[in-house]
DNA sequence: TTTATTTGACCGTG
DNA sequence: CACGGTCAAATAAA
């Protein structure tokens, strides 16, 4: 999977100076608005950052592929990607494997998933001048829940998962270990992506009304794994340049992969979309209405979750393209027709 | 108070 | 059984 990636490549360098312009856009105008906090602007200016230091990074390996990482010249921060997908995706990136877990499902609830959810990893040098903050804030608030002893390792290990693990079901985590010799090298593992809308949380209250923005879901592309940065925005740039996506084949794995959300997109005044729209509405409030069945008492959180997943699944496929103004969409629903949730029954490709 | 971190226990996987 | 990952009670911080 290394040597056929010329125009992954470079689609993912052209995607990735794109989302670096759309970030700065994006600086600008927080720049004049007086309410966007100090923090907004902070984690902008370094996604800017990561995404140029990603960029270059796409340039030194590509034309030195020889050679290895060479120190970046901004001598900052140095961040490379190393992406670890599960086997299933590894093994044949392409073509069909026909032959699908067809039994092994029977199950009864018990397995669930996050078992083999997105993974890859960021080693990320961190060099006086930048203090913590630097890479270690990737723009998403992170709650720490473990730290271990890893074997062999000098330092532990931490593990973090998004805050609104439960608000939203997030199920993004990351792991951050700090390298043996060199203590400035920081290795964090992402798994899982985000889908919570990293609410502004500015000021006092969340307001009501999320703006529900499932919107393209990555079509888990073999190709360019750099594509599976935290950066929404560039999904949102790489769609309208004519990716087709293809969600057939993601059902039929398992929900595992998880629509990119916005984070804190920008909402300067147009594109703000009526997620609610008449067509969709419906399926937007299902959840809501959802939540009051099966009377689970405590076990609340599980149950939102599951919803929250099946919901992020279903409509994103039907909400994306309308919210992005797409032509196509209708199509898209017949993608997931015999969607069952009690029973996962899957659906024989 | 609420929210986050620490830290040992627990539990699944190999 | 050991290792790695997560949970959750206790503790700290806001």
């Amino acid at each position: 999977m290394e040597n056929c990636n010329m125009h992954g490549e470079k689609m993912s360098l052209i995607n990735e100076l794109a989302q670096g312009r759309e970030l700065a856009r994006q600086l600008q105008i927080h720049l004049n608005v007086p309410s966007s906090s100090h923090g907004t602007r902070e984690s902008l200016v370094q996604k800017i950052i990561v995404s140029y230091e990603k960029a270059l990074s796409m340039l030194n390996s590509s034309s030195s592929a020889s050679g290895g990482e060479q120190q970046l010249p901004t001598g900052h921060a140095a961040i490379r990607m190393i992406e670890s997908p599960p086997p299933s995706l590894n093994g044949s990136p392409l073509s069909e494997d026909s032959d699908r877990e067809f039994k092994d499902q029977d199950n009864k609830d018990s397995s669930r998933k996050r078992k083999t959810l997105p993974r890859w990893t960021q080693q990320i040098r961190v060099t006086s001048g930048m203090g913590l903050e630097g890479p270690l804030d990737d723009g998403f608030s992170w709650r720490k829940y473990g730290q271990k002893d890893i074997l062999g390792a000098k330092y532990p290990r931490g593990y973090y998962r998004c805050t609104h693990r439960n608000a939203q079901c997030c199920l993004a985590t990351k792991q951050v270990q700090r390298s043996d010799e060199d203590p400035t090298v920081f290795e964090i593992t992402y798994r899982g992506r985000h889908t919570c809308t990293q609410a502004s949380t500015s000021t006092t209250s969340a307001p009501p009304p999320p703006p529900p923005p499932p919107p393209p879901q990555n079509s888990m592309d073999i190709v360019d794994p750099q594509q599976n940065q935290q950066q929404p925005q560039d999904l949102l740039l790489a769609i309208p340049q004519g990716l087709t996506v293809v969600t057939e084949g993601l059902d039929t794995g398992d929900q595992e992969l998880f629509p990119y959300n916005p984070l804190n997109h920008n909402y300067v005044g147009h594109f703000s979309p009526p997620f609610m729209g008449p067509a969709t509405s419906g399926t937007q409030y299902f959840s809501a209405s959802e939540q009051g069945f099966g009377g689970g008492s405590q076990s609340f959180q599980g149950a939102e979750c599951e919803i929250a997943e099946i919901l992020s699944s279903s409509t994103s496929a039907t909400n994306s393209p309308a919210a992005l103004g797409f032509p196509f969409g209708q199509a898209d629903q017949n993608l997931y027709p015999n969607f069952s949730f009690d029973g996962p029954g899957f659906f024989s490709s």
